[in-house]
Formats: structure tokens, sequence, C-alpha cells
DNA sequence: ATAGGATTGTTCGAATTCGAACCAGCCGCC
DNA sequence: GGCGGCTGGTTCGAATTCGAACAATCCTAT
């Protein structure tokens, strides 16, 4: 689509009403999933992430750089989230003897506990407000669009700004 | 979906990576979305929404807490970016008659200049990167999704800790 | 009319995020 | 061996968000 294309300026109101929406919602899950957590077990919804994903991987423990792939933020975020994950105990350093610049972060037994003591309170929000409207068929077709989105956001950042169709990219 | 798994402690694989990869397009689109917006426009994404908002509205105005309500974001969050966009002359503000306390505020000429500006390098992006992906009836079946997600969130906003089926809420 | 309660918008401090700059260790290549 | 480039983590300052507290205004019921 070209920088001139009238039709294209605005999107149509259904789809347009689409977009709101899904950022909407995705605005409200995140709210509603950290409230509830922080009110009932004292951590961030992205601390429990972290946990969640170490307790996911093998040995329990993850590098710095691919918790930040994993939970998309900047590597600096997760350095600050490590610092009060390892201050609380739920976490822990380790250096990694292979590569001596890169660093284990290991989930404790503590951290451990505390995830298994919060899972349960934040699975329910997610069955009850995500997953509970979803039926297998949709499902499906739901990770399929995920996918999609996916792909299309690597293509991107493969590509950052020469993309063909987005006016304004070497104007001033 | 996955009645069966009322009970159990953690999500089944299928399901649990629906969700997380869920939270990672999400937290992607809007990274994205941002940053093109900042580099080739000067304006954030939530400031883009603002004016989006505001320019369609009738009157070209909006009340400062239905802002909050449409963009999701606490009340001292949008007097912030209003300042803001005050200052950047995009935005002005005005009593409104009937309610003393209430404020109006309006897109100026510039905003609007600046929003028209803005907007075609992010719609292309988001029917680059979301919508392209999606067929009609996909668009359909994910507006219902949408709205089956907001109506279970408006009931847990309705009725915020009792809510049947998630531990560690006892109620008051 | 008026007290009590809800609503509107702002102010404030704390928490979190980001990106850029930086340092250190790895790697390929001469 | 050593030089440049890359990668992994941290530090730093700026920007943004949040929630709680507050002040002003509206509304309802008495």
């Amino acid at each position: 689509m070209s920088a001139g294309d009238f039709e294209s300026r605005w999107l149509s109101p259904d789809v347009n009403s689409v977009w709101t929406r899904f950022l909407q919602v995705t605005h409200r899950l995140e709210h509603h999933i950290d409230r509830r957590l922080q009110e009932q077990h004292g951590i961030t919804h992205t601390q429990y992430e972290i946990l969640l994903r170490l307790a996911d991987s093998d040995e329990r423990a993850m590098r710095m750089s691919d918790l930040a792939d994993s939970i998309v933020t900047a590597k600096s975020a997760v350095t600050y989230q490590i610092n009060k994950l390892s201050e609380m105990g739920l976490v822990s350093r380790k250096k990694c003897g292979r590569d001596n610049r890169g660093i284990w972060v290991h989930l404790t037994e503590d951290g451990s506990a505390r995830l298994e003591q919060a899972a349960p309170c934040i699975l329910s929000l997610v069955r009850e407000l995500f997953l509970d409207a979803i039926s297998c068929d949709q499902a499906a077709e739901l990770d399929k669009l995920l996918g999609t989105w996916s792909d299309n956001l690597d293509a991107h950042d493969r590509n950052p700004v020469a993309y063909p169709g987005h006016p304004g990219a070497e104007a001033a």
C-alpha cells in the first residue's frame, strides 16, 4: 500500500474496533493479573513470569539474555528484576564455567515455593478470564494467529527500517 | 475449554503455550509500534492513542476520565500525558460548563495534523503485523473472543475479590 | 439546605521500564 | 599473538506508570 492511498488512510470501522479492543483487553488483562498477584503474593507479574520460566527450563536456570528474550523486556529491566528477586532470596546468580561473561540465574528453593504458592491464584485467573472463553478449535485458531503475528514481528525485527509500505521511513 | 483441568495445578502444555505466546506477542507488538512511532514521529503510542480517541470522538474532545477508561491507564497517567501533549500544543484543556470539576480535552489543529501525519505509519504497521494475518472469519471470531474476554474482565472488576475458584481469596 | 457519599482531576513518591554507554570476555582472522 | 568485532551484563539517567491522598464539585436523601 502506498503513501498516497486515501482509502487505506484509516482502518475500516470493524477492523479498527478489533484492533482497539485488542489493545484494551490486553492492557486490562495485564493490569488485572498484576494487581491480583501483588495484593495476594507480593510479586509482580514480570517477577512471576521470571520464576515460571526458570521453573520450566532445564536445570531450573537460565541466562540473563535468554530471560530477557523470553519475557520480552530490555536487558536492563531483567538485571533490575533479578536484583530484586535475588534480594528476596527467590533466585541466585551463578557463574557459568563455559562462558565467563555469562551468568546463570537459578531458582532457589524459596523461589520454587513462592512460585507454587502463587501459581494457583494466577492460573485460575488466566483460566477464568482468558482460557474458558476459548473452545478447542478457537485455541488452535488463536495459536495459528499468534504464530503468524510472531513471524511478522520476526520479519520486521530482522529488517527494522527498510520495510516496504510504510511512508516516512527516510523522510523527515 | 479444558473443563477437566479444573483441578490441575499447571496448565496443559498446549494451552500454556497459547497463553505464553499471547503475552509475548502483545508485548512485542507494543514495543514495535512504540519504537517506530517515537523514532519517526516523536510521540509515544499512548500519546498517539489519545490523539486518536480525541479525533474519533464527537466534538474532538473528551473528559479526562473517559480518556483514562478508553486507553486503560490510571487517571494520573492521563494527567501526565495531557500535560505533555498540551505543552506540545497538540491538545488543549477547556472547562466544561455543566460540570465544574470536569475538564474537556480538545484536539488542536496541530494535534489533528500530527495525528494525520503519524497515522499512515502506524496503520500500515498494524496492517502488516496484525491485520493481514487475519481472514474475515478469523476477524469475526477474534472479535467475539475479545468480547468475551472483555465481559469476563467486567465481571471480575465488578466483583474484585470474592470470585469463585481462586484460592487465597477469603472475602471480607 | 445540607450532610454524606460518590466522582473528577491533580499532586506526590515509589516502582519499573527503556535505551545508550560502558566494560569484560569470546571469536575469527590476519 | 594480537586486533577488531560481537555478545552478555551492568550502570546510569530519563521517561512513564501506578496507587494513594487530596481538593473541589456534584448528587441524593433527608
